[in-house]
DNA sequence: ATTAGCACTCCTCTTAGTTGAGTGCTAACA
DNA sequence: TGTTAGCACTCAACTAAGAGGAGTGCTAAT
């Protein structure tokens, strides 16, 4: 258990760093107006603490870096919540003044503001889309040998997918098969559709439609690999500004596990509520060793849920980021339940 | 005008610069054997060449290395075109090897594989939507306020928007207003709808549908910002394997440049055919400073058309990409012009 | 228990010296 | 007259040595 002091110390030391991003040293801490001790004092619980593995030194007489555990300790008990400031919730509120209709605009420019409001760098994933439901499902042909399938769902989302039709394909057909599709897929989620497609659909299908295997084949093959929620960036260099991002391998993993969507996924955990905090080898990926990465949940009208995660350094303003991501999530949520009962 | 021996010699620096990175030494170019003469000869052309601007020293006494116009000239007159490698064929064969019917998939994949081959970034056009016409305008309600509105075009493009509807509107009102739209819609091209609606369709509608200002209106300004043409990126991070990038800031600006949607389409000459090149500063943009661009056009079936651009520093092997973008085009604009007739 | 004092460590910056690749010029050569 | 060998010179890049300074750990005094 850490008495009281270094508790302080150990605070005083993490928010400095992270201010600043040098090894602190006693002196520097020492003249804190909260700390009232000397240096001397400060030296000793220093050690005492980097004994128990909070702080780390880059060298035998360098100031003290916190280590992983520092951190750890510091966003559990030490972070006490603080409000940001007018300005920054008033950036926020801009996401909402245009009145944009479109989820997608508004997760789009929440990304952007996130990341220059944290300076670092944001991503945002959209509603999960395979847990929409099918509102209609319809196919516009476009030459005697291709058409395409179109789902729009409950939400309001679009997808669409090309196909060949077989030969001697007949308008009445594709219409047969249309309102067959609609009556049993409506109401059906994205997810289940291909399930759906080869328990019930297929055979009704078969009966009533000549020549149909092609077309039913193709519609299947194309159901399988439905889109994932859509990922949006915020500040992808903003990174560059970290002075321990200022090794171009650094960055380039980065940059590339950003580029692979499964990565990029893998990087939030929606089962959990509140905020998640992963601090440097927290987080699976070796490539974010250095980084720390903080995420949440919104959600998009009764059922659908969105994800927000923020990526930094280790050392990270983890104050800030946590209440600004308390707002965003809030407000987006607010957003998106509003909406949908307009 | 320029000697035979001038013109040996100044094409055996660039060539050594593009493969070494590397000031290039008159004794390393008399070392190739396509070289007869002495170091010392080659000293005193290079020392001509210099004076005429096609080449630049480092320091006093230090190697050469082509200035721009040294580049210029390069590619205008020593670039004997030269067939790349059938390993590299097979490879951009190997993007239409899978049967896929959907132009943005082939389009993705052409950006990674030419970013592979070149190892420089590469970026693709897809077809220009605004140049697409109507093939199916509908409407799918989602609740009693809200819709959503979907075109088809005869490239099998959808577009779709969320808009809300007017209270008290009726699924008659709908579909009047579906039947005109179709009537008057069919055929008009993506960036001409807006026009139409104001000029022809708007009376029409106010005669048949009441209380359709609102709907209208938000229909007009749901066509007005239309989608541009995708763009695809392909090895972002390739530019962080050359030399000449190991400088955090010139990345960085040309990763930011890389996210701004109109500075990219600047970088493309859509009215010039053939394979474009823009050396340094020859770029308009001041991050391309140190990048050279070549670009070309591919076509999508009669009269559509996408763009490729490869980016990559100005000491950039050009032999290599313009080749590669030869095949590339041809291939691409074989595969869509197939398709279409399929 | 706290703190002032001090020796010690080691990073960082500066300076000086060395090396080597490459040039330009001159003079010899074919 | 064009080509080349030879040589003095330049300058970046590397190495070594020394000075300065921030910071520590320990001891002894308060």
């Amino acid at each position: 258990m850490l008495t009281n002091r270094q508790l302080q110390i150990l605070q005083a030391i993490v928010d400095d760093f992270i201010m600043f991003a040098q090894p602190v040293g006693s002196r520097q801490i020492s003249k804190k107006k909260e700390i009232t001790f000397s240096p001397a004092t400060i030296r000793n619980e220093m050690a005492d603490l980097e004994e128990l593995g909070f702080l780390e030194k880059t060298h035998t007489s360098s100031g003290r870096v916190p280590s992983e555990k520092g951190y750890r300790f510091y966003v559990d008990h030490l972070l006490n919540p603080q409000g940001i400031n007018s300005r920054d919730i008033q950036q926020i509120q801009s996401i909402f003044n245009d009145r944009l209709v479109e989820v997608e605009h508004i997760i789009r420019k929440s990304a952007n503001i996130l990341s220059e409001l944290t300076s670092y760098t944001s991503i945002l994933l959209g509603p999960d889309v395979q847990r929409h439901r099918v509102k209609r499902f319809s196919i516009v042909p476009l030459s005697s040998d291709s058409a395409v399938a179109i789902i729009v769902t409950d939400n309001g989302h679009v997808e669409n997918r090309m196909f060949s039709l077989p030969p001697n394909f007949t308008a009445s057909d594709l219409e047969k098969m249309v309102n067959i599709l609609n009556e049993r897929l409506v109401g059906v989620s994205l997810e289940d559709i291909h399930k759906k497609l080869e328990a019930e659909v297929l055979t009704v299908l078969q009966q009533h439609v000549r020549s149909a295997d092609d077309f039913i084949h193709g519609l299947v093959t194309a159901t399988m690999h439905n889109s994932e929620s859509k990922i949006f960036y915020g500040g992808k260099t903003n990174m560059f500004n970290q002075p321990e991002f200022h090794d171009l391998n650094k960055v380039r993993m980065i940059l590339d596990l950003m580029e692979t969507t499964s990565q990029v996924q893998s990087l939030f955990h929606p089962n959990e509520s509140g905020i998640q905090i992963r601090i440097g080898s927290e987080n699976k990926q070796l490539e974010m060793e250095n980084c720390s990465v903080i995420t949440t949940t919104y959600s998009i009208g009764e059922d659908q849920q969105g994800a927000i995660a923020i990526i930094g350094p280790t050392r990270m303003d983890y104050k800030r980021v946590v209440a600004l991501l308390d707002v965003m999530r809030m407000d987006l949520s607010q957003a998106f339940t509003k909406n949908r009962s307009d």
